[in-house]
DNA sequence: TGCAATTTACGACAAGCGTCATAAAATCAA
DNA sequence: TTGATTTTATGACGCTTGTCGTAAATTGCA
């Protein structure tokens, strides 16, 4: 069983598993290729090896061998921001939604997606409700 | 001036900067009392110290000392969440939320809250394309 | 076959962070 | 005034992370 996934990713960590997520299996040099500044091959030899040693990173047997992300984006990203909900607003999630919708300018597609998975939650709250005995 | 603040905090930084967002100006012993775990007292001592010396947090010159955030709770959580955003995924906005919305069972007000929000954002985003020569 | 290129193994250093200790100084209280 | 308590100054250790090097092994290619 792979190591217990660790409760944050240090930034060097979630640039390389970016790589991963985006490419799909790679191997070292092309992990390499995938960052969008200059690091050393050794460094990304390492920082990968780190990982395949955490459970978090898995690693082909052929030659040259092919890295994978052991975990989810979703997974992680998830991870991420409970842990802000948590440690940064004190239990509250409209501060962080408001920040995403405000300040980032998000786009009409996507506004309207969060429009559905808000009614979808209410719709859900409803129904939670009702069900109680 | 303060120093440049850090792209991102270390979970301990943010542990003390909760207290002290969420307690005001406070000494170290209040600070040690804020944890919800047992710390050593030099060791919030140190942690404090060295936020001090970053710029992030501040200290009084009486005695004994108290500290403050340098840094708004909204800013520190603004950043964190720009980097899951641009670090894990590949600068979608909708899994976040979604995750938010949906799994962490937000409340009836805090929905309502976010339906305004969109809204609003909705509104900016007709008025933007309206502006346009 | 032999050399170049690439990959792998193994190592090391520096910085940051989390942890706490000890001793001196200041304050408190009897 | 004196002893206790609290605060401050200073230090140190271990672990993690980020960085890259060197040498050996393997693959590629002429």
């Amino acid at each position: 069983m792979a190591k217990r996934n660790p409760p944050r990713l240090s930034p060097g960590e979630l640039e390389i598993l970016e790589v991963l997520w985006r490419r799909g299996p790679v191997t070292l040099s092309e992990a390499q290729d995938g960052f969008d500044r200059e690091i050393g091959y050794t460094t990304v030899q390492t920082r990968l090896n780190r990982l395949v040693e955490k459970g978090i990173v898995t690693r082909s047997d052929d030659r040259p061998a092919r890295y994978t992300a052991a975990v989810a984006q979703q997974d992680v990203s998830a991870r991420h921001l409970d842990l802000l909900v948590e440690r940064v607003t004190g239990g509250s999630v409209v501060p962080l939604v408001a920040h995403l919708v405000r300040d980032r300018r998000i786009s009409a597609d996507d506004l309207a997606e969060l429009k559905q998975l808000i009614a979808a939650a209410e719709q859900q709250a409803r129904k939670s409700k009702n069900g109680k005995s």
